[in-house]
DNA sequence: ATGCCTAGCTCCGCTAGA
């Protein structure tokens, strides 16, 4: 009784909401829902100065925003304030990396937020592009954390790793989002010792997407991909109590074609 | 078939998303 008493839940959760601007009365009211204790975004399309502070401050949120004109932005809300930040890849002259990625210390925790480029068409150089961000942030864990301390990396990483993870992958074999480099891209990724929450605890379930097309009732036929995800470290990984897909905010009004990813941790307090 | 995909941006169509 007194363990249970001393542990804390603490969640996580990541969702591309295709502009926060036509989104924010749908993530204000997730938030309100869920309460998760970390929220990050992606594809605000909200340059800094424009993000709508007060809403998210006001449901007692901590805001840290990476964005630009346009396309992009990645943001990490918070209950509790973050202990260091950065975004970007430090050093790197990159102009989108820095509206792509941003790591914060929260509770004690890296958690790192990223919205890898959806690399389309397959062989372009924006392909290439996308392979080589992907191998860069590989660079960057390794030149600035360890795989031996807790650590979260999630976000929209545009990418299904496996057959199991598309609606149809012979279909779908060679097309953006489940081409064969990108997935052994993604393979040398999580090499550096990150484990995919949601298959860590329903490794054999198939059906499980974050993202649906908005065409062609694809939702309502839940023909998608997996492309969002949560991946942890070991220390991490033995605290994960369930990682899970929340579908409900897909079939709100006027959705994002992506819907939140969770993770659940019971963590010392 | 009542029914079309949806953002931003600078127009009133285009590009990107995946």
């Amino acid at each position: 009784m007194l363990l249970e008493e001393e542990a804390m839940d603490w969640k996580v959760s990541t969702w591309n909401v295709n502009s926060l601007k036509a989104r924010q009365e749908q993530v204000l009211k997730y938030l309100e829902l869920r309460k998760p204790a970390v929220l990050a975004l992606q594809e605000t399309k909200l340059r800094d100065e424009a993000f709508p502070q007060l809403p998210f401050q006001t449901l007692g949120y901590h805001i840290l925003h990476a964005g630009g004109p346009g396309r992009n932005g990645v943001a990490i809300l918070s209950q509790e304030p973050a202990e260091e930040w950065l975004r970007g890849f430090p050093g790197q002259e990159d102009p989108q990396a820095p509206e792509r990625l941003l790591a914060a210390k929260i509770h004690g925790i890296w958690i790192l937020a990223v919205y890898i480029p959806n690399g389309s068409p397959v062989g372009s150089d924006y392909f290439l592009y996308k392979l080589e961000f992907i191998y860069r942030l590989r660079e960057f864990l390794e030149a600035r954390f360890s795989p031996e301390v807790p650590l979260l990396l999630c976000g929209d990483f545009n990418v299904a790793p496996e057959p199991i993870d598309v609606f149809d992958p012979e279909l779908l074999a060679g097309h953006i989002c489940f081409h064969e480099r990108e997935r052994s891209a993604l393979k040398v990724l999580a090499d550096w010792g990150l484990y995919d929450a949601l298959r860590a605890k329903h490794p054999e379930t198939p059906g499980l997407f974050s993202w649906w097309d908005y065409q062609f009732g694809a939702f309502k036929a839940n023909r998608g991909m997996r492309l969002d995800h949560i991946w942890v470290t070991k220390p991490l990984l033995n605290h994960l109590r369930d990682c899970y897909i929340d579908r409900e905010p897909r079939g709100w009004k006027r959705p994002s074609d992506h819907a939140p990813v969770v993770a659940v941790f019971e963590l010392p307090d």
